[in-house]
DNA sequence: ATATAAGACTAACAATTGTTAGTTTTGGTA
DNA sequence: TACCAAAACTAACAATTGTTAGTCTTATAT
């Protein structure tokens, strides 16, 4: 039982982090907030946690590495760039889902990281170099049609990161409905095809 | 030359503002960095401005009262909604170009806003309304086609509210073809047309 | 040259910060 | 029941926070 709730508190404890970094930002949440919301002390937290950094580094690298093997999950299939860029539009939208807060955290408080943000700058250019090369092969393959590489390439992750501004909110219901609408708008544009 | 002068110092200091908030947050930010970038004491700013609290809401209500005054004057024109969009996204370019550290501020610390918050978000959903309004009669006009509505105002802001992470970067050159590429991108989508 | 005011300075404040040490409470197990 | 560890507590710390009061400096206009 030691284990099992050692990890139940602790997780706690970082889903209602998430969720305050996400309201007002890694450096305006004081670890007294923290222990309000957690209905405990301060001093209490650190029988769980080692350091509120330790609290960002864990919310965020964990969600990092999602990203960062799904994406090379999808590079290994076979499918086309149109159908590999669909899955991406979807894993986003999935991890997204579950969670929404630590994703915020992530957009918003990386560059508070101490250790680890070395680690994190290396997963994120990792991952936008695994985007290109879903782009290039698309182009190479005439597949896409795209004036500006890094321009779309900024235009999608500038979409798919601030999805958690949508997801938690008022009226999102339908997590394929989501992906299908935004598959549509970002890969075939928004205008009557002449 | 008093009036003069002090606008210029006091300018000075928001624009060093912009750039630490940019880099940290707001929060993260004590009047001493800022001090320290502007080559005096914590002390001396106060004899340019009268809080942290209004360097911040400047900052972001002078950028947000451009925004919605530039919206307004585009749903005025007569173009179609395809120009009118087009001349969204160069509002955007513009104004990012012209305050690309501000508009981090107002991105990402907007809710560190204390007096002025409502205004802001008053300015926000102002904004968002006249950008549905443009949207609403391109469908109307058979001029767009679009799934869903609200996933693709969501996708356009996303996109145009995180141009400050593009521009004043590495290879940012030429703003006429960042908007062009950026109209094509949006509004035609990026796989080929069949 | 001198008066004046803009704008810098030093020193200090009360409040708040993350964190530690040491102690008590709690609830399940032997 | 007695034990034990998990997990809460109180109290305190050194550092840092935004800001104020009061003083000195500097440069320009007379």
């Amino acid at each position: 039982m030691r284990t099992k709730n050692e990890l139940t508190r602790k997780e706690e404890i970082l889903k209602v982090a998430s969720r305050l970094f996400k309201e007002r930002g890694y450096s305006a949440v004081t670890m007294r907030d923290l222990a309000f919301e957690m209905g405990i002390k301060a001093a209490s937290l650190y029988n769980h946690i080692t350091s509120k950094q330790q609290i960002l580094a864990e919310i965020i690298m964990r969600i990092a590495q999602d990203f960062v093997q799904g994406i090379e999950a999808i590079i290994a299939t076979q499918g086309s760039a149109e159908t590999q860029l669909k899955k991406v539009i979807a894993q986003h939208v999935d991890l997204t889902v579950r969670h929404p807060d630590g994703l915020a955290a992530l957009n918003n408080d990386w560059m508070h990281l101490e250790g680890q943000l070395d680690d994190y700058l290396k997963m994120r250019s990792d991952y936008e170099h695994n985007f290109r090369i879903i782009i290039k092969r698309g182009i190479a393959q005439n597949e896409l049609q795209i004036p500006n590489e890094e321009v779309m390439l900024f235009s999608f992750l500038s979409t798919l990161r601030n999805l958690h501004l949508w997801i938690s909110k008022k009226n999102f219901q339908d997590t394929d409905a989501l992906i299908f609408a935004l598959s549509e708008i970002l890969l075939k544009g928004v205008v009557v095809c002449k």
